[in-house]
DNA sequence: GCAAAACAATAAATTATTTGTATAATCGTT
DNA sequence: AACGATTATACAAATAATTTATTGTTTTGC
């Protein structure tokens, strides 16, 4: 097979005309240019060059070999240089997704600090429920996932970044929109409206319910969709803090929202990475960026039951 | 440096996300492809895949050198390609030059048999006085002239081709018109209208007619201007073989031509190609087909002093 | 012409690299 | 927990690249 070293030789001898000077700027001796040079002529099983001891002379099909072995070294040598430019582990490229009931919520909340402290990581984020995203993240069209886990994954890497809590939302004119918490207890039975199939955080209030034959008469699209519904007084949900931070700070006040007591209930906000990851670095250096904006955890919120 | 070996691995691996079965495509062991590819990261200094026991993913700098990988390769198999088409060695393209008191004379009689004997060859034809020429053959500029050769030339091989005689070519109302036959002698003294200085045939004339310090009162640009002309009556000129030929093809009898014996005067014509040129066997095959087509030459020109 | 210089080709020894075989380690699966 | 599939590692053998020293040519200068 060709090699790349013979056609920066070619290529340096066209530059100069000269073996000798050739070789001093490839950095080897006379002879390792001049044999390697016909090396590549038998191996290519043409004659590139008219040797004489005081002319090089290209032979018509040495010229064109001569400019595409000029190109091929340049090219080479771009490559060297991208794979240089990426070395700085935080100046690359990175698929992250993020399931949809915390997607938006998060990088609003944490984009601009993040944009603030890895300026010079590229993120294309996507949108994915836990099955798909799993899929893509083995399968490698995604790098990192920030998701509900629930059990270790083969092949995965984990990094725990927050216990989301759980909040009841409500109407204003609900009837538990005085309450100021509501207990486990209290929803069980209770009529929710929640995701539709595959989101998890539908899976997460059946379980945290105990819904287990609900008649789903209503599901949502988007959190969105159930907050609005809730806000015109159909009814009640469960929303994950972030979800209702965002809410609560565009000042809507159509919707109650009621903390869920004995015991509070929160879900494990988790990076998950591959094993092999060449992007581990920027996952821990997103988990502390991140870390840092989301509220603190209380205290008695560590410890629950991580959901599904 | 890079080896191209190296990226046609990564490339089979990019194919295959399997590092055995790109070892086979590659006819190697899958220890050599593994081995390989982790020099190649290290030449490169970044993680090219994540590997897994069941997985092969490309990191995102890896998926981008694998596309370049990719067009290297391919290149590279271009570049064979081209060198293998060209070795038939009819096939290939030559840069000829001619001298000008012979190029229009030559190719109009010997062009359409070299183009039926040797359809694969691409004749680049230049017209060059005999100084540059031999400047542009040993620089690589052309790659084989056909000229009257001298002396040998350092660095350059010849092969004869044709004696070609000279002839007198006066106006029809010329004192010497009727002539059957002018000597050298006859010649010596009389004024010759010759082409401008740089043109062999205006050397060659001068020393055959010993017109050491003729009053060049008109110095032609070409030999069609010269015969032009004496055609209107304006004197004598030397003219050689196939310009006769070619003008009394064309039924023209205005200029008279006489042949110059005592001795016989004539110029030897050579091929002169580099001592290492790979056009040697177009040298000699064009050697052929011309010889073919050209007269023979008479027994009494043989051996007539070389001209310059 | 002849000697010297310049230049590339060649020879032989050395060094570096690639490769293959055998084996180990890893991960996912049953 | 053991197995199967897959990749990594170790080490020896083969191959290739490189160097130094030398030779053979061609050009140049006297």
């Amino acid at each position: 097979m060709l090699s790349l070293k013979d056609l920066s030789y070619l290529a340096a001898l066209d530059e100069f005309r000269h073996f000798g000077k050739a070789a001093v700027a490839c950095h080897v001796s006379q002879p390792t240019l001049s044999g390697q040079l016909k090396k590549l002529e038998h191996q290519l099983g043409v004659q590139l060059l008219e040797r004489g001891s005081n002319t090089v002379i290209f032979t018509y099909v040495g010229w064109e070999i001569v400019q595409r072995a000029k190109t091929m070294v340049l090219q080479a040598r771009e490559m060297e240089e991208l794979a240089r430019a990426s070395i700085a582990p935080l100046n690359g490229r990175l698929k992250l997704a993020i399931i949809p009931s915390l997607a938006p919520y998060l990088m609003a909340k944490t984009g601009p600090t993040i944009n603030a402290a890895l300026p010079q990581l590229k993120i294309e984020l996507y949108e994915l429920e836990t099955q798909e995203l799993l899929r893509q993240l083995k399968n490698g069209d995604i790098d990192v996932g920030i998701l509900v886990v629930s059990q270790a994954q083969a092949g995965l890497r984990s990094l725990s970044l927050w216990q989301e809590t759980f909040w009841l939302a409500v109407g204003q004119n609900h009837e538990w929109a005085q309450k100021t918490h509501v207990t486990r207890v209290d929803l069980e039975g209770t009529e929710l409206m929640l995701l539709k199939e595959g989101h998890c955080l539908a899976d997460q209030a059946q379980q945290l319910c105990q819904l287990k034959s609900q008649s789903q008469a209503f599901r949502g699209a988007s959190l969105e969709t159930l907050k609005y519904m809730v806000s015109a007084g159909n009814g009640a949900t469960l929303v994950p803090q972030l979800c209702m931070d965002a809410w609560t700070n565009h000042g809507d006040d159509k919707i109650a929202y009621i903390p869920i007591t004995t015991p509070k209930q929160a879900r494990e906000i988790s990076f998950l990475a591959r094993s092999g990851s060449a992007y581990w670095p920027c996952v821990e250096a997103l988990h502390q960026v991140m870390s840092s904006v989301l509220p603190e955890v209380s205290q008695d919120t560590h410890n629950v039951p991580v959901l599904i």
